[in-house]
DNA sequence: GTCTATAACTTGATAGAC
DNA sequence: GTCTATCAAGTTATAGAC
């Protein structure tokens, strides 16, 4: 973790908020840099392809994952509400790089691919170690993964405007609570 | 539902084609016109621009889904498990239209995105009156975006090579009974 | 470290031949 | 119905000034 420039930063942020915001094809280093408030030479100062700007994404999700995995151990509420929590209120900057991350998964890049499915098992392997049972957590994870796709719109639409609300996100605890034996710390 | 020539239909499967395999980005004018083996102009005397071809996309959507929500209210085997085992396995032409436009809908295209709501609307809505609770429908239909999500590529990269395998499916929803009061017809 | 200018290529769309 | 130019705009990347 080299001392990096603002910058840098800056441009990552645009890079994501971009993807996040109008999708992949919107994403050119053009729109970058304008959103980064620097030329596109100046961006190609710091990164020197449009693949290096997608590494320099992935490698900044790969850190947030591990802090993240490391507060959901520790959370109060437990680790599946945690979780599920998280995965509802998607404004996290987690959370937004994610989402970031993922549209780049769905074009060609193997990396990005790669990085979403590396959080994933280690999403898998938390819960998995918080419930006891393998298949209790898998059908948490995938309705995690279902959250994400729906209000980080990775594809469903939104299908139902209090998707994410406060409420929903109760009923569904509630839900999965029933699949529990006591609770799910 | 006018006569279509052969020649549209190649274009509209090979737009799928390539959005699923290579992404929104690799799916250009000039590649979906080699892969469905006509030239540019040929193409665009069927589609006349992106658009109308995107277009062409969400209404064969719209068509597979009215006939799969029949298919689903028909099956045997009871909405939840038909709903189940159609999400795991991506590889019926309607799942695979669903994941060529979710491509789309990560974009810009408010259509695309508009038509996946509709879809999971419709989804909501037939598992709700199959299983009667709202909130049990409700974490069932995010449990299969979630399946979506992994065996489609739809963000969440493959985790787990076995997630699509028939086992898990059994296992999965072995899970899904325990949140159903007798069974899910 | 950041900018402007520009080169090389791709993309969507049009025109007109067959 | 389908093809071959051809075009303007957009996209990534380089070169060199400041």
């Amino acid at each position: 973790m080299a001392k990096q420039t603002a910058a840098r930063e800056r441009v990552l942020d645009a890079f994501a908020e971009l993807l996040i915001e109008e999708g992949e094809r919107a994403a050119t280093l053009d729109a970058v840099a304008a959103a980064a408030g620097v030329s596109k030479g100046g961006l190609l100062y710091h990164f020197g392809s449009k693949e290096a700007l997608v590494d320099g994404l992935i490698d900044r999700l790969s850190e947030m994952s591990e802090a993240d995995t490391a507060r959901m151990l520790a959370a109060p509420e437990g680790v599946v509400e945690y979780f599920v929590r998280t995965s509802v209120d998607c404004g996290t900057p987690f959370d937004r790089t994610i989402i970031a991350v993922a549209r780049l998964a769905q074009g060609q890049h193997a990396q990005a691919s790669g990085a979403m499915a590396d959080i994933r098992r280690s999403w898998l392997r938390t819960v998995e170690d918080a419930v006891g049972d393998p298949d209790t957590a898998r059908a948490i994870v995938l309705m995690c993964d279902g959250l994400y796709a729906n209000t980080g719109q990775l594809g469903m639409g939104v299908s139902d405007p209090d998707e994410g609300s406060d409420e929903s996100i109760e009923r569904l605890l509630a839900v999965i609570a029933r699949l529990l034996p006591a609770d799910g710390r």
